[in-house]
DNA sequence: AAGGCGCCCAACCGCGTCGTA
DNA sequence: ATACGACGCGGTTGGGCGCCT
């Protein structure tokens, strides 16, 4: 199936907004809502493709969006969460109220990856455990797919399950019950729909597993309660759904 | 003052997914 | 089952701006 780009057709605008347009597009919108973005441009009297209204609305002009700078806050609430989703902006930005998915990808690309590269963890821990070495074999392995731990938790946060560590037992992995993480400190702008909404529905037979790297000992099966500053810095995140735990995804 | 350079961010592009006929 | 339109997403681009020399 080949797709006409949706600005082939000539005459229709490109590049930046004028406030004129700006105008146009709010004044139909808050009169008529959206409706279909494809027929918007038409009826509203622009000349834009339907995919740039829908852009120019969705990431400037709607009334929802926050405008300014990212706070410190914010700015870690993205960064831990970028640990858990990878690059699912969108995803992200769902979490983050009033902040769109470009302006969290330009921010990631701009200062916070730069922020994080400057970042170098510890080596040798002394509390590196060795449950947390058996992963880090499982990880590292030849024959294991070669991911980073951010490609990872993206991949499991997707399906919500499939990353296995298949020499442990189900009942030697951390897993920890969502409601017996203490994650305001961290997450305080995300509401309890977050790992609600990570979990599904099940709570009996979904788990989030932390993999906490350099303080794995600090998380104690069934028994963790608060996750320690020091720990957050290190922590990898993987969501592993435990009826699944026999199988390998496909990455 | 002006030219070069790098950074930032709004906007674009192409593709995947979903819904419907 | 298939085709197709619409939407949404993530990656990329390029113009504008500020800083430096």
């Amino acid at each position: 199936m080949v797709r006409a780009p949706c600005c082939e057709k000539m005459g229709l605008k490109k590049g930046p907004w004028a406030p004129e347009e700006d105008q146009i597009l709010i004044s139909y919108i808050q009169k008529n809502g959206h409706g279909n973005w494809r027929v918007l441009p038409k009826q509203a009297g622009l000349l834009r493709c339907g995919k740039s209204c829908r852009l120019r609305w969705m990431n400037y002009l709607s009334p929802d969006i926050k405008r300014g700078n990212f706070t410190k806050e914010e700015e870690d609430n993205i960064i831990h969460l970028h640990e858990i989703l990878g690059n699912r902006w969108s995803a992200i930005a769902e979490k983050l109220s009033g902040r769109t998915d470009n302006e969290i990808k330009n921010i990631w690309h701009t200062h916070l990856k730069k922020r994080l590269k400057s970042y170098q963890p510890p080596q040798n821990s002394k509390r590196r455990s060795k449950k947390s070495n058996e992963i880090n074999n499982f990880v590292h392995a030849p024959n294991s797919p070669q991911i980073s731990s951010s490609e990872m938790s993206a991949v499991t946060s997707d399906s919500l399950s499939s990353i296995v560590f298949p020499s442990m037992q189900i009942e030697d992995q951390i897993l920890i019950k969502q409601k017996e993480i203490d994650s305001s400190q961290y997450f305080s702008k995300i509401d309890e729909s977050f790992w609600a909404e990570e979990l599904a529905t099940d709570n009996n037979s979904n788990f989030i597993t932390i993999m906490a790297g350099e303080e794995f000992q600090s998380l104690d099966m069934f028994n963790s309660t608060t996750i320690l500053e020091d720990d957050m810095d290190f922590l990898f995140k993987f969501f592993i759904k435990a009826e699944d735990l026999t199988e390998l995804p496909e990455l």
